[in-house]
DNA sequence: ATAAGGGCACCGC
DNA sequence: CGCGGTGCCCTTA
């Protein structure tokens, strides 16, 4: 039992919100949590990921698009994103912003 | 309660 | 465009 509070929940719900082949940010989530701020506890929220295969936090990338890091390896973070159909060059999302899913809709 | 860490974002150079 | 420093937030020991 993780005992997770309101805020990883709400970190989680929006990275399961996230659909196949679009990317998000963790400066989106966490305005759709409420702080913009949290950017990094949002970061450390989906580090924990108690709900790994349930939260597509390989769907998660830094602002500039860049993978940033994951949990079970950024490789294959960018292999999983370029399963979905998300094109990753150089560490980073191509047409990123293209295909940034806005959360907080 | 205090200290340190963590997958960030922003600003300046 | 890349690097370094700074600020905010959350979790764990």
């Amino acid at each position: 039992m993780k005992t997770i509070s309101s805020f990883q929940k709400l970190v989680y719900e929006a990275t399961k919100k996230i659909p196949r082949g679009r990317v998000s940010t963790y400066f989106q989530i966490a305005k759709y949590i409420g702080n913009e701020k949290a950017c990094r506890a949002v970061g450390n929220a989906l580090n924990k990921n108690p709900f790994a295969p349930k939260v597509p936090c390989h769907r998660v990338v830094s602002s500039s698009g860049s993978l940033s890091g994951y949990a079970f390896g950024k490789e294959k973070k960018i292999t999983l994103l370029k399963k979905e159909g998300v094109m990753v060059i150089n560490n980073k999302v191509e047409d990123f912003k293209n295909k940034l899913f806005k959360i907080k809709e």
